[in-house]
RNA sequence: GCCGAGGUGGCGGAAUGGUAUACGCAGAGGACUUAAAAUCCUCGGAUCGUAAGGUCGUGCGGGUUCAAGUCCCGCCCUCGGCACCA
């Protein structure tokens, strides 16, 4: 047999594979459905971190097809979204012809690592097959009350052109461009992500567990879902009316520290409160308010504030006292100043508050700076030190019949006393908003709606989807919708009444398309619904999805409402879409920053599979280290794979003997081993140790003058969910098996001997007073009386408890002697 | 500040409370070779010692235990996410 020489054995069984699909044994155990977070097809093509990331899956896929699943391993493009279009502008060309191009060099890359996808179920958001059903869910949204439009203050990139989602902003910063977010007042589609935070029930009475419960029942890494619940922040807490003195208006503040409210000395509005207008409104003869002008010169400089510079500025706060105006206090009936100032946000809660400075430092900042009055009324322990500042719960005092509670017992007393008073109640507060979704950009699914002068806002028929997006338009952004002046588009008749109507021009935000997508794979040609029912039974909910950890509460808190909605209303019979989730770590360069162009360091796996193959590739990449860990590259470790599969290559060569090796018991034993070890690693996704057991297993045999057949078999099959060319290469060259040539991916995963795990001797470590003194080989099966006098006969031993009496000695079988005096 | 994950050789990393540093890279020495590459063998925590061997070693300080990288208490540092959410 010649050398090993990955490039010509790969393409080799990838062109085998590509034309007879890839060996599927067959399903005894039913279905499992192992998904990918598709990819954005980038111009830049494959990165090592996707290599990372579908390498992982493949080896479980492969594996689970061994343990007699039918694996569902499909792939698909998340194709729409603004690099395209931003090509687009700069180049002319079309971002249709640039994303199929793309998609073409993606899949030519993954075929090139001999990943085992399904494609005859690959799909492509763009595509007016997929989009139609995209567009299928926006109306279903629609007519369950679940989209709707309103006038909203929105985050605007100014270079992009377009509204950013909440989510979408870092920082105060466009995650895209990173140029500074403004606020805009737009008209816009919202879906009400927040209307399924707590549990709820489909009309047939199926419980639906909520965005926050159902993260329990889910087998998710504990950061991802401690930021899910983080992102949706629900707080609970009490909603108070401050009566404004002499007029009908009332101030409602919301807090979750009622407890506190007899130090409440001041009330804050946000800018944005309705009050403040209604208080500057000369026609109102309520207003009582005598410094206006200033009033309104503070909120011209808020409002031409960034949230960037409104929330970076978090130790300067500034605020202006309202002249004239007092509210009275809901306890004690006290008068008390109210200020407006922008670190009270004006879109959560009641945009007020209440201003206890004794117990929360940004009340405290404010007060201190506009010399406020602090008025303690918790204390914590006595053996807690006093302080002007004590944010935490405690004892209440200063507070009349409220003294002495704790800071719990008051919050409850003081909400039902406020209920009863009609001056408040009990309220649950998130910080999740509705998510936006509009985007006035070319390069996404249109939204179908139609305007109508005569009906009004009118859905799409859905026989008429898809609403398709032009090809003869001009995408140069200029901050409304590209698709408004495609004539061809935006005129169309009424589907109601006939007459001449308009097309909503907006698109969707991509995140739409990936909501939905994982439930489309199980049926992607149905041309009658988004996919059968029988074919979502059989396949859904994903059993094992893994994708990058920068999805954290974007793509997977909105695919979990898709999910939950569509339940609500008959469509599916799961409330949660991915039962396991594990992120990959990232890759860095090899000097240990994040890969980016502009530092030069990005390694492109074609380079990569040219010179060491793709089953040293795949083999590297799951070496590395801990799959869910961020490492760095290191072109040079590679060559440690390729010598591993050298070896490998070459012990087929060597003495692979039909004869029973019944001689080499040690090797028996090591193999069951290993057996044993690979299976449980690969189930519980540790790559590199199974790697690294099948390193020790290949030296062994490599030292050995004689393999047999049965133990490099058992070999091969462990290694070819990781190195699947060279395996199936390696099978095929030892000729048929059971008189006919099959895959080595149909063999029978080998199964480990528990008798022949057990080696036939063992060394055990003899500790005298907690230190090691002595190796004791023991064979197997050896009393424990017997080692316990081998271990006190040790001349060592001896020698260091000479003359000292021997208070103790344990024996863990297998593992050691202790020894103490 | 809050939440989450971590801190082990020159490097990536391994260790159900039981011989710390498996496996791999890099390095040193040797074999083969005219030579180099490739390959193979041997050695690689620190320190004292010619050696046998001793002592110290998993971020820091305590504790539990016959035995701690691992468990408990108190810190320090790094990375990731969120951050004026009242």
């Amino acid at each position: 047999m010649k050398s090993y020489n990955p490039q010509k054995i790969e393409t080799k069984w990838q062109r085998i594979w590509e034309k007879d699909g890839h060996p599927k044994p067959k399903d005894k155990k039913g279905k499992y459905y192992i998904l990918d977070m598709f990819p954005y097809p980038s111009g830049d093509g494959l990165h090592v971190g996707h290599v990372e990331n579908f390498t992982a899956t493949d080896i479980y896929a492969r594996f689970k097809r061994f343990q007699g699943y039918e694996v569902l391993h499909p792939m698909g493009w998340d194709a729409f979204g603004l690099p395209a279009e931003n090509f687009a502008i700069k180049t002319g060309i079309h971002p249709k012809l640039k994303t199929l191009e793309s998609i073409k060099n993606f899949k030519r890359q993954i075929k090139s690592v001999g990943l085992s996808y399904d494609w005859e179920r690959e799909l492509n958001t763009s595509s007016p097959e997929y989009y139609r059903w995209t567009q299928w869910m926006f109306l279903f949204l629609y007519e369950h009350g679940l989209a709707y439009k309103k006038k909203a203050k929105v985050n605007w990139c100014e270079a992009c052109h377009t509204v950013l989602a909440n989510e979408q902003v870092i920082d105060g910063r466009c995650d895209r461009s990173g140029d500074i977010v403004v606020q805009k007042d737009l008209e816009q589609w919202f879906f009400k992500i927040t209307d399924f935070v707590e549990p709820s029930k489909s009309p047939t009475g199926q419980k639906i567990s909520g965005l926050l419960s159902g993260l329990e029942k889910i087998d998710w890494p504990s950061s991802t879902k401690a930021a899910q619940k983080h992102w949706i922040g629900r707080s609970e807490g009490a909603e108070v009316v401050f009566c404004v003195t002499d007029s009908e208006e009332e101030l409602r503040v919301f807090t979750t520290r009622l407890d506190t409210i007899y130090g409440c000395t001041y009330v804050v509005m946000a800018p944005e409160h309705p009050l403040v207008a209604k208080l500057l409104n000369d026609q109102f003869s309520i207003s009582k308010l005598q410094n206006k002008e200033e009033v309104k010169k503070y909120l011209e400089v808020t409002k031409k504030k960034t949230d960037l510079e409104r929330t970076e500025l978090n130790k300067e706060k500034t605020g202006i006292y309202l002249e004239g105006i007092e509210v009275a206090h809901p306890f004690t009936g006290e008068r008390l100043p109210v200020y407006v100032a922008d670190y009270v946000l004006g879109t959560y809660g009641t945009g007020a508050v209440m201003g206890v400075p004794a117990h929360d430092e940004r009340d405290f900042v404010f007060a201190e700076k506009y010399q406020l009055l602090v008025k303690p009324v918790i204390k914590g322990l006595p053996s807690q030190k006093e302080q002007s500042l004590f944010t935490e719960d405690g004892t209440l005092f200063h507070s009349k019949e409220f003294s002495g509670l704790t800071s719990k017992e008051a919050r409850e007393k003081m909400v039902a006393w406020l209920r009863k008073e009609k001056l408040g109640k009990k309220v649950v507060n998130y910080r999740l908003r509705d998510w936006l979704i509009s985007r006035q950009r070319y390069w996404g699914a249109p939204i179908p709606i139609i305007y109508c002068d005569e009906c009004g806002m009118v859905p799409v028929p859905k026989k008429d989807l898809p609403v398709k997006l032009p090809t003869d338009v001009d995408f140069q952004p200029t901050g409304e919708s590209p698709l408004i002046r495609s004539e061809s588009f935006h005129r169309v008749k009424c589907p109601q009444c006939g007459a001449k109507a308009r097309r909503e021009s907006d698109t969707m935000d991509t995140f739409v398309c990936s909501s939905w997508y994982y439930l489309r794979f199980a049926d992607p040609q149905n041309t009658k619904v988004f996919a059968s029912k029988k074919a979502l039974q059989k396949y859904l909910p994903v059993d094992f999805y893994m994708g990058g950890a920068e999805h954290t509460v974007l793509h997977l808190l909105y695919a979990r409402f898709f999910t939950k909605a569509l339940m609500k209303h008959g469509h599916l019979d799961f409330d949660e879409p991915f039962l396991t989730l594990r992120h990959q770590g990232m890759i860095l360069g090899e000097d240990g920053n994040k890969m980016s162009k502009s530092k030069g360091n990005v390694i492109n796996p074609d380079r990569i599979v040219e010179e060491f193959g793709a089953d040293s590739l795949r083999l590297y990449e799951m070496f590395m280290g801990p799959l869910d860990e961020m490492k760095a590259w290191n072109t040079k470790s590679i060559i440690g794979l390729r010598r591993f599969l050298d070896k490998v290559w070459k012990l087929s060569q060597k003495g692979v003997s039909n004869q029973r090796s019944a001689k080499n018991a040690p090797l028996e034993s090591l193999l069951h081993q290993t057996i044993k070890k690979v299976t449980e690693d690969v189930a519980a996704l540790k790559f590199n140790t199974a790697i690294s057991a099948l390193m020790i297993l290949v030296n062994e045999m490599d030292k050995a003058d004689h393999v047999s057949r049965s133990t490099y078999q058992s070999l091969l099959i462990l290694l070819s969910p990781f190195a699947p060319h060279m395996t199936e290469e390696l099978w095929a060259g030892l000729g048929p098996v059971g008189g006919r040539k099959k895959s080595i991916f149909l063999a029978p995963w080998p199964q480990y001997d528990g008798k022949k795990i057990v080696a036939e001797t063992v060394t055990l470590a003899v500790q005298v007073n907690g230190k090691v003194r002595a190796l004791l080989a023991v064979a197997t099966g050896t009393s424990e009386a017997e080692v316990r006098a081998m271990a006190l006969s040790n001349a060592v031993v001896q020698d260091r408890v000479k003359g000292k009496e021997i208070k103790k000695v344990i024996y863990i079988p297998g593992k050691i002697v202790s020894i103490v005096t």
